[in-house]
DNA sequence: GCCAACGTTGGC
DNA sequence: GCCAACGTTGGC
């Protein structure tokens, strides 16, 4: 089991927006180094869908529900999609201020390369947002 | 809306 | 293969 942090814009795909969708492709990747992260996902895994620009803070947990393959959005055969499916949404959600602070969570990407749009994360670091957010996982 | 940081592109 | 120029992202 793994553990990752995928970033979007609620402008362009909300947290909401995925609730009612209940599952999506994670399109738009382009970007080696998140491609590379997607390609890793092993279905089952966990992913904390974040929200940049617009209110910068972890919404709630997905789970892989689909493995790397051809993104159907383009031709370019470089570009990898996964399947995600919303699992719980945070109690509380957790601001990027809040990660900040927090002196477990100072080495994660999104802290130190806030640019990469999806993300590794450790077990502890995965949990101790989860704690921050209040939210458990059945 | 600005701009720093980062990634990519293309001329040499 | 280097590096300047350019485009994009995302925090502020």
């Amino acid at each position: 089991m793994n553990y990752w942090l995928v970033k979007q814009e609620p402008t362009k795909y909300s947290w909401d927006q995925f609730i009612q969708d209940k599952e999506t492709f994670w399109d738009g990747v382009r970007n080696y180094q998140a491609r590379n992260n997607l390609k890793e996902m092993k279905k089952g895994d966990q992913v904390l869908f974040y929200h940049s620009v617009v209110g910068k803070e972890i919404m709630g947990v997905a789970k892989v529900t689909k493995e790397a393959y051809p993104d159907p959005t383009t031709d370019d055969d470089r570009w990898v999609v996964v399947n995600l499916k919303t699992v719980v949404a945070m109690k509380n959600t957790v601001t990027l201020e809040d990660i900040k602070a927090h002196p477990e969570l100072q080495s994660i990407a999104l802290v130190k390369q806030s640019r990469l749009s999806v993300s590794p994360l450790t077990k502890k670091e995965f949990q101790t947002i989860l704690k921050m957010g209040e939210t458990k996982i059945k």
